[in-house]
DNA sequence: TCAAAAGTGTTTAGGTTACACCCATGC
DNA sequence: GCATGGGTGTAACCTAAACACTTTTGA
């Protein structure tokens, strides 16, 4: 018979990959940081750390993005196991990538300078330690896929946003530019965003009306089979 | 500064959700065992088994699946890790799940029997162990996925396959009925199936044509911008 | 000849795409 | 009054959906 304690046990970590969005430059970031340990010590890294024996992977997911961006409940939600043998050189590490999408502007300022982490364009990102990348690529897949599919986008942005910034998002995120008014129509149609009376003023004269997402409506058309859809053309 | 050495090692585990289907009672099925160690030993389990320390979590899979099944070079996909700390009541193992899908027939039958493992209807499926239930419910949604949008189905399949047995699949696996006309035109439309000049006659008088799955045809379209999508009315 | 399953086209509806001008405002 | 970015509608096209009868053949 077989005995659990016969086998080997193995370092398990998590890794997360952290997305914001720059409604100023209009490009995806990540929050990468300077690796504080040997092997690779002061190169780019994705935040990430060691699973603890009383934590559950979620959990270690969640700490350690609490601990370098000072925030709870943010959008997180796992990726993908690399179980390599050889991805971390400096002992066999099996690691659970987990995407993470923010709000820029909500990050904890002095957290963030304390554990050296900065934002990075997605376009023009440094190398990376072990498998990253890789790590990076595949959840921006990922990533891609779900903000056709799910109400993700809106993670990414602030609580008050314009329809242009939504846009802005999307194409960002598709390296594509959309039609403005069948993008409009699209996203309205579904009545899940609610138009505020007031508007956005620094990026024009006119203004731009804020709307915000609505969650409750959004939970209610589900229950009744509606599917967010907004496959940008 | 943080070492590897300070850090918790953790019993980690593979378990393979290994979807078959049946073209005759027009089923999916799950090759489930009986567990063969304490705790819950003797219950219906996924396969599944602890990850050495010399091969990765591919590799592990793979392993699990071959010894069970005899079979190599079987759509094998990471799907999901399970990190609860209570999981397993045995201790605490974080488990990966991939998903399996075979052709039922190409299973070794002694390996199949020595191993005490069953196929098991998706639609009656035991009771399972631990949160095995979970990983096939999360591993077929998936599938369901999919399906819609890669040529996965025809893993499940027999090389040779009639385009009845095809729809039916598909039947099985959105338990809807689909409409015959257009399920061929747009299946044909892709240029992927080639039609040989056998015909099954086993279900029939009058005889249904063999086709199969062009894998080569697939690779080159693929390049050239096609995608799959068999979306089922 | 009849029962049983395989195979085949057309029409309609709905959704997606393409496309260009007016509006509001601050300077 | 003009430059800047925000906001709006419609027609053409194309894909998806609905739908029913003919063919083949073994018993």
């Amino acid at each position: 018979m077989e005995l659990y304690a016969e086998h080997t046990r193995h370092l398990v970590a998590v890794d997360c990959i952290i997305f914001g969005y720059d409604t100023q430059d209009k490009e995806i970031k990540l929050l990468l940081i300077k690796r504080s340990m040997e092997p690779a010590r002061g190169k780019w890294s994705l935040a990430g750390g060691f699973v603890n024996e009383n934590e559950s992977l979620d959990q270690a997911a969640s700490r350690i993005l609490r601990s370098l961006t000072g925030l709870r409940n943010v959008y997180l939600e796992q990726s993908y196991t690399y179980g390599g043998i050889n991805r971390d050189p400096g002992a066999r590490v099996i690691s659970t990538a987990y995407s993470a999408l923010i709000k820029i502007r909500d990050i904890d300022k002095d957290l963030k300078e304390l554990n050296g982490a900065h934002w990075q364009s997605l376009s023009r990102l440094p190398k990376l330690i072990f498998d990253h990348y890789m790590m990076v690529e595949r959840a921006l897949a990922n990533l891609r896929m779900q903000i056709k599919v799910k109400p993700v986008g809106f993670e990414l942005l602030p609580e008050r946003f314009t329809l242009v910034q939504l846009q802005d998002l999307y194409e960002a995120i598709y390296q594509r530019i959309v039609d403005k008014r069948n993008f409009r129509k699209k996203i309205l149609s579904m009545n899940i965003l609610e138009k505020l009376d007031e508007k956005e003023k620094e990026t024009s004269k006119k203004g731009a009306w804020y709307y915000r997402f609505n969650r409750e409506t959004y939970k209610v058309l589900r229950r009744n089979g509606f599917y967010f859809n907004l496959d940008v053309n």
